[in-house]
Order: structure tokens, then sequence, then C-alpha cells
DNA sequence: ACTCGTTCTGGGAGCGCTCCCAGAACATGC
DNA sequence: GCATGTTCTGGGAGCGCTCCCAGAACGAGT
């Protein structure tokens, strides 16, 4: 009763049989070597088309020892990626410029300490041929376990531990935040202060000291102006409070996210000051879904998550080609977006 | 020149050579198979540990015929996804749930038509296991498209197209709303409306429904009392101001989506009306971060995205191991969640 | 002693592919 | 004619694993 079923997938031999050429010269053909007739290439492509023949992953990266997939790691607490459509946008993004280059993206979350084990061992478990990671958070230890590997891994963004020797795709954040700023002052604001992110957090660090430099090299006030948020609206808005009670006459905020922006607006309102009349404010990440909601829209830094997430691809790629590309620390440049709210 | 790297990974060869039993044995020990002695077993897996083996998944599934991956699609146009905190809870539940089965995940999105051939011929390529699949838009040709492979394909919510005959798991829309509109009819509401979804959504067709009936049931009117949203906040916020022009005297709104909610408050807000003294407001979703952040905290329709995705796994799992689950439909039950707004 | 039955083991085959290498086919030079 | 390429082709080997099957080892019953 072994009555062959039509439901068999076909093998390389198949297509090579039904070519009518050898299993060698139908692998040649498809992978588009040289060294192949033009007659032999079109009949096995033929061939390949009329059998619906795709080539059986699992057999080529058994003897490649390529998988074709690449690991998307986000290192953050739930609540956090959750409200976060930076997120998403790294997401579509890197699965967009990976299926371009014909591979596949693996995604994993990591919450907390016990899921590291688990990461690393899927990565030295050869499913991947490499990694781009994101660990937004200074004690994360995830870097420093990664590091470890023999997979190749670029981070997206600084990770605060060990960043020394690891390939990694930053902003300017130092630069925005200077940026925003002195675009502030040029505004002739006098009174600036600033909600800045945690700063457990690298690029909040960053953003803090862009800001306060800028102060400086104006001769102006920087002590008691920041207030830290948590990178979300309510905690912005918190913060905004904060620096109303001790500042009622401060006339410009820097915000070092768009979501604390938002919450910055929101105090502001409440406590009846007008935007930019009597109030100027700026955000950061110039978020499509956020900055154009507000009422004013809303200044903001404006960077390229697309941007980030190519070159990290790039320098993936030439990793699991086996070069090492220089410098292993890239900056991206950042921009102001100047709209109403200023 | 050929001396051995230590560099090189551990096959199960080496294991078995290291444990001084056979790779057959080794094999079966380590898969936990019987016929194993236990002196055996012990000595393979201390090898195994002592060597740092990992099992290479190509050549496991060359055999096997199963690649351990499940893929996670997700198809909407770019704009949606990125608001809409529901997918990324989705896709950590579903990473979750199949990490804990030792099953990875690969995400895909579809963005258009032109995705559709790339992904379908992924999944027949033999990539993966199976598929989950949320394709919540109704003209979406990608179900129908997928119907045809010979792929395991569970749906999450239900597909606008040709939903018959595909294994789906889906909330209770039409029951969710009832319980909503109820609600509002026992807080003693007479004047009830609703900002429903865009109506080429089967979900959102079903809440509109639900609401309907509800009134239905008690006599009320249901015409020219929906307004359609796009289950974006400022979509709210536009539908609830063209209600109010229509009737002033509404006393309570039934909101198809959580954000779409906020956009009512807003638009109420706007018009100087107090919630819930004057209007009532009912979200659907329960989204935490949503939910709670309004003034007032916001009663909506409480859903379980986990539940759901484990659902579908659950179903996914048995359609590989060759079992064909009945029913093929499954609706969720949802609940209430009562708060300020009403 | 011998048959059974059960538990355990090792080797062979083969999954579908890519790579290597020997050699065929063809053109080009003297 | 023969030596010398260059282009093209097919078969063999082998990637690391699982499965099948023959047979060893061991016990228990006659």
């Amino acid at each position: 009763m072994a009555s062959s079923m039509s439901a068999e997938r076909p093998t390389l031999e198949d297509v090579a049989a039904y070519a009518g050429v050898s299993r060698s010269t139908a692998s040649r053909a498809l992978n588009e070597e040289s060294y192949v007739s033009p007659r032999a290439r079109e009949a096995v492509l033929a061939a390949a088309r009329d059998l619906g023949y795709s080539p059986n992953q699992a057999a080529r990266s058994l003897v490649t020892k390529r998988t074709g997939a690449v690991a998307l790691i986000l290192s953050e607490p739930e609540s956090k990626v959750l409200n976060d459509p930076y997120f998403l946008m790294v997401m579509r993004e890197a699965f967009r410029a990976l299926a371009d280059g014909g591979a596949q993206m693996l995604v994993m979350f990591v919450d907390n300490r016990d899921d590291i084990p688990r990461t690393t061992r899927f990565l030295e478990g050869g499913h991947v041929d490499g990694a781009l990671v994101f660990a937004p958070h200074a004690g994360d230890p995830l870097p420093t376990a990664l590091k470890l590997l023999r997979v190749p891994v670029v981070f997206g963004g600084r990770p605060g531990t060990a960043s020394r020797g690891l390939y990694t795709v930053d902003y300017d954040n130092v630069g925005g935040a200077h940026l925003a700023a002195t675009h502030l002052i040029q505004r002739h604001r006098r009174n600036i202060v600033t909600v800045c992110g945690p700063q457990d957090h690298p690029a909040a660090q960053d953003r803090l000291l862009g800001w306060q430099k800028a102060l400086a090299e104006h001769g102006m006030p920087i002590d008691d102006r920041a207030e830290s948020g948590d990178f979300t609206q309510t905690g912005g808005e918190a913060a905004m409070t904060r620096l109303l009670e001790r500042h009622p006459d401060l006339d410009a905020v820097f915000a070092a996210s768009d979501p604390m922006a938002a919450g910055v607006l929101q105090a502001l309102r409440a406590h009846g000051l007008r935007v930019p009349d009597d109030v100027a404010v700026v955000g950061f990440d110039d978020n499509p879904s956020i900055v154009h909601t507000l009422k004013p829209p809303l200044t903001s830094v404006h960077q390229e998550p697309a941007a980030q997430v190519r070159h990290m691809i790039t320098i993936l790629q030439c990793l699991i080609a086996g070069d090492a590309p220089t410098p292993k620390r890239q900056v991206l440049p950042v921009s102001l977006a100047i709209r109403d709210s200023t």
C-alpha cells in the first residue's frame, strides 16, 4: 500500500531529474553560481517552477552552518515595552530589512534575570547566525552575558553595562539634547528646566548631559532644574508639577521623551499656562503618533529608528561574514523637528 | 596544519565517545526514551554536560521533519499596529507560551498585498511547523491565501474573509457589547449612543450588533445613534462630537475600543459634560495602560489576550501533532470591569 | 541444559543539501 | 596533430541527527 503520495515535497533530486541534469548542476543553477550553461540553468529553473520546489532549509543549513535567521532580543520589563511604540517600529523595520536580505527574524523577550540562561543557551545552540539586542537599562546583566558568546551580536543604543568592546549603534543623545536646549535659548527663553528620564538609563543620562552642556555654554543655571520622570506620560506630568512648584516663573521645558512631553503639556494646562506663549516645550524621539496629536504639535528631537536598525543589520551581516567592521561604536545624528510648541 | 580547533562544537558522536557508548544510545538517553540502562543514561548526560553539548537543530529537523518553530503573523497596516498595545501583548504571550513548550517564535508582518506571496512561500518552505495569524481586517486576502496551504494555521479573532473551515479563537464581541449596553441600561441611562468601530472589521461589526441587541431588548431606539470612529482616540473624539450635535441630551456612550473611549471623554469635556454625572462611558478591551490613566477610570469590557494566545497555541499543537480538534471555532467569554466612568 | 521474553545496545541507512574533485566538452594556441 | 587552457557536468562524500533492525545480554520458566 505504499503508493507514492503526491503530497510529498519535491527535492533537489526531483528537480534535477525533471530537468534532465544532475543534482549538482541543479544546485548550482538555483544558487546562481557560475559555471552553469544557460541551457541547463533555464531547464532547472523551469523544473523548479513546475514542481513548486522550495529548498529544505534544514538540509541546507546542516552543511552551510548558516541558519539564515537572526534573533531580535528585547530586554525590558513588560510594562515598559507595552507602552513604547518605539519597539514596534524597531521590530517592523528589522523584519523588513532582514526579509529583504532573505533572513528570518526570531523575536525573543527578556523580562527578568531568569530569562537570561534560556536566551544564552538558545544563542549558543546555533539556531541563529547572530542577534540584534536592545537592552536600554543600565543595570541589565544581559549584555555582559552575551559578550561571552561566540555568536555575533549588535546592540541598539548604548548598553549601560560594559559597553566597551561591543558593537553598538546609538543615537547622538547628547547632541540631540544640546540641539533642543540651544533652540530654546535661541527662542529667547531664559528660565529653562528639564524633565529628564530615569538616570539608570544611559540614554537618559546622555540627554540630561546635553541639556546641561547647552545651558552651561550660555552661562545659564542648571542646578535644581531637572526632575526625573520615568519616560511615561504620568511620570512627566508629576515631574512637571514638581518643577512648577519650585520654579513658577519657568518659560521653557526640555522633556527627554515624547510621552513625558505629553505629560508636561497636561501639567502646564492644569496650571493655566499657555504653550508656547508662556512656556515652550521640546520633546525627544519625534514619535509620529504623539507629536502630531498633541496640542499644540510638539517640537521634538527627531531620530530615525529605521536607520538605526538598518545600520545594525549591516554590521551584523559583516560580522556573520567574518569581517570585523570598525569602529565598533556608531553614533547616528539626530535633528530637530520644529513645530508649534516652541 | 589541520590542528583540531577546540572551538568546534561537539556532536552527538563526541558525546557518545566520551561517555563510552554508541551514538544511538546517546541519542536515546538525551531524548529520554525508554530502553536505556540507568548507567548509560547517567554517563551520557554527564558527558553532554562536560562537553557543553547542544544538539544541532538542522540535523535533527532534517530527519524529524519538525522545525520546532511557529510563525506569528500580524496582518495590519503599519499605522494601526503601532498604536495598538494589543499586538505587543499578544507577541509577548505567544513568545512565552511557545518558549515554555520549547518552540521558537518567528514574527512576520504583512503590510500589504505584496507581502502575501512572500509569506505563503515562506510557510510552504517548511521553515515552521505552523502559524498563528492575526488578520482583523475584513477585506484581508491573507486568510484565503493561507487556507490553501498544507501548514497548520490558527487565527486569532474572526477573520472577515471566508472564515468557514478555519481554526479560530475569538472573543465574544457580541456578548461583550451586550454586557456593556445592558450595564448602562441598569444604570438608568435612557439615551444611549455608540461610537462603533470601522464596519469592515468583523470585531467592530459584532460589537455594534451586541449594542443593538441589548437596546432592542429594552425597547430603546437604535437608529441614528451609531457613529464610526477608526479605533483611534482622534477618531473617537470626532465621532463623539458628531453624536453630541445630533443628540445633545444623550446620557451614555458605548465606545467599541478604549482609545476611542479616551477620545469620547475628551469630546465630552470639551462640551462641558461631566462623566459619569451627565454622561456614562464604557470602553472595550480593558487595556490596562489606558483605562487607569483616564479621568475618571474607564469602565470597560475585559478580555484576556493571554488566554486567547494560549488557546491558539494549544489548538496549533494539536494540529501539528496530526489531530483535528473540534470545534474549529472557539469563542472566549468576556466580562465587564466596572469603574468610575459609569 | 534449552527456550522463551524482555531489556538494552550498536551499526547501517538515509534525511536533502553543498562541497570537492575528477573528468568531459569545447575552444584556442602552436 | 597535440598541448593547454576554460567552461561545464556528474558522482561521491559527508554535514549531525533519528530511526530501524539485528543481535547481545540478562533473567525467568521449563
